[in-house]
DNA sequence: TTATGTGAAGGCCTTCACAGCG
DNA sequence: CGCTGTGAAGGCCTTCACATAA
């Protein structure tokens, strides 16, 4: 369930606040999601609410992170080591929630060496030996988007089974594997859809007026 | 509809190969879709295509284009230029799809005046000019938590009505502005749930286990 | 009395299957 | 004859509303 970050979410800050006990209601309000969702939500998890009272707050945050399975650590591979992979190796967000970045790789050989993050950067001849050695489980993929296919298809062929891919490119893989998809600019787009909607597409600019501005400002 | 970013990027991808015809079972073979629901989606738009023969390649492109938005520019300022600003300042794939990165704005007064992917880092107290003399719509916000709700606000209060928030938060924005999340962890937590259920949790670690094949493979 | 857990209703999206057009 | 465009069926997810338990 896709909801369940989000829930885990809330109340690890309501944990950080000293909250012992929360309300549906409550908890829905500080995730965005509505009570009667939630509640259906966390049925499937079992009956961990108390009737007239509410959730238990470190008691429901356990119980969420053992389904999702964040009581184990999983090691991941960081594959492309350019800007954005840069900018996940250093993610703190990881290491805090049961993900231990156990390799980062990059097919520039040049890049092969250099630390980041406290790493050393591999190259991507070693990718199959890392996961075997490091027994990754899970690749996040951060290359241009026309290598994606080819390390997805090296990373399922070395066992791993879950892929976080951050090219924008389609790709496909085998069944089994899970394949989840971030694309930043399909993001913007979506919202650029919306936003035009809007106002009447008062904000647009043509490539003109945007460098004008541009330039007017930044000089 | 969250999926003509999808089709508009196959579509891209057949153009560059020289293919001017495609059938409603190709296009969506290369999208990953179903291609009923890829006829249902182009319907939407009109009926561009022709029966017993498929789409023109270009002719559809330009028609999704124009329909996200495309064919006009967006001014797009990045709050917060920690390592995952610096990514998405300088990747690549916004310029060449209708957005532009207008400016850079950060907190921390040190890092004003840096430059990055060749625009100056401005500090976050000029956000609302900048805003306002950019003709900013959109709002990409990289900051940490604990910033992510304020600058939103900011970003409203100036006009903003669409925002892409990257901060691992919950944020709440008024009636009529568009916020859409990209959270890493929560991706991450997602594919680690599929994950324990695939295998049994073979490939989980205990944290001294992970430690432990790191030391041996990294040294 | 209060707030959970859950049938039932409702709505949305996907998929099927084929009429109809080129 | 082939493939689009689309009514209709089906399934999934959300929301309502209340019986039920503390």
């Amino acid at each position: 369930m896709a909801r369940l970050p989000l829930y885990l979410r809330a109340l690890t800050g309501l944990a950080e606040r000293g909250v012992a006990t929360v309300s549906s209601e409550e908890l829905a309000a500080s995730a965005g999601v509505n009570s009667a969702k939630l509640r259906k939500d966390l049925s499937y998890l079992g009956s961990y609410g108390t009737r007239g009272v509410g959730y238990e707050v470190d008691f429901l945050r356990h119980q969420i992170s053992r389904e999702i399975g964040l009581t184990q650590d999983w090691s991941v591979v960081i594959v492309g080591i350019g800007n954005l992979g840069h900018a996940l190796a250093n993610y703190g967000g990881f290491a805090s929630r049961g993900f231990r970045i156990a390799a980062l790789v990059d097919a520039d050989p040049k890049r092969a060496g250099e630390e980041v993050a406290g790493l050393q950067v591999r190259h991507a001849d070693e990718l199959e030996d890392l996961i075997q050695q490091l027994r990754i489980s899970i690749g996040v993929v951060a290359t241009p988007a026309r290598a994606a296919q080819t390390v997805c298809d090296r990373l399922v062929a070395a066992g791993v089974t879950s892929i976080l891919n951050f090219a924008p490119a389609i790709v496909q893989v085998r069944d089994g594997v899970d394949l989840r998809k971030v694309d930043l600019s399909t993001e913007l787009q979506i919202l650029a859809y919306h936003e035009q909607r809007k106002n009447g597409a008062a904000l647009a600019l043509t490539a003109e007026q945007a460098a004008e501005l541009a330039e007017a400002v930044n000089g």
